[in-house]
DNA sequence: CCTTACCTTTACGTTAACGTAAACTATTGA
DNA sequence: TCAATAGTTTACGTTAACGTAAAGGTAAGG
């Protein structure tokens, strides 16, 4: 039901397969087989797109696996919960570090773009 | 007046002295010299704050260097002007990609986090 | 004078995240 | 039947961003 070939989840996320074989040999993804080849459900679609999210925000890939692996429920262990609470409470730093820079350079972006344009406008009087 | 060494700016932001002057061979610094030491200027100091907080938001150091760029006053011709703006522009987007991806992914966090308290919790009355 | 602490350049090494090529299999439409 | 298309594994190559080691210059303190 629904499920896709690595070349259509290649198409929809902008990568090629040999990225998406690369993140199941790191262990990020483990689709089922039909014979040879690989067949992706929903659920690994749903990997992939995380997976991308977090190469987005620089996160490295074994960053990823291990946030990604948070949100699946095999981890009962006590000492691993609390492990992963740690684990959440510095991603949450970096990131609010993130949101941080991002609205520095954003404001840094807005000046020097307003010094561009009022120097096109000088420039057009001449 | 208020120069630094090599290993002040390193000791400050928790880098290498090798790290300052891969920059510099790439063309991102480039300090003084008393006679053969460098001398970093405050203005040099900035420029390194700004690569750094850069890397944080997993920009390439050449794009950092593009964009640090932008912030000096050395840009005159007009053709130059609209091609940063275009540059500007095209970092606002991806900017803001990243803006959604944290916000998306703070969510995500959140709920893994409690989750395992509720695991925790559970856990502990038993 | 000698060690200690910085500074320098040069250059090879390393890791992550794939790219790329080779060689092969399986399915499908003309 | 045969060529094109999509899949596979194996394995070496590549780029960015430094690490690390070698070999040496310089200034201060004991």
């Amino acid at each position: 039901m629904a499920d896709y070939s690595i070349s259509q989840l290649a198409k929809e996320f902008q990568v090629t397969t040999r990225t998406i074989r690369h993140y199941e040999d790191l262990g990020l993804l483990a689709p089922a087989r039909r014979g040879q080849t690989r067949v992706y459900s929903p659920a690994d679609r749903t990997r992939l797109r995380l997976i991308l999210r977090g190469k987005r925000l620089g996160l490295s890939l074994d960053d990823s696996r291990e946030i990604i692996d948070m949100y699946e429920p095999g981890k009962t262990n006590v000492d691993q919960l609390k492990k992963l609470i740690d684990a959440i409470q510095a991603q949450r730093i970096k990131l609010n570090q993130q949101l941080d820079d991002i609205g520095n350079l954003l404001k840094d972006l807005n000046q020097a773009e307003a010094g561009c344009i009022d120097a096109l406008k000088s420039n057009g009087k001449s």
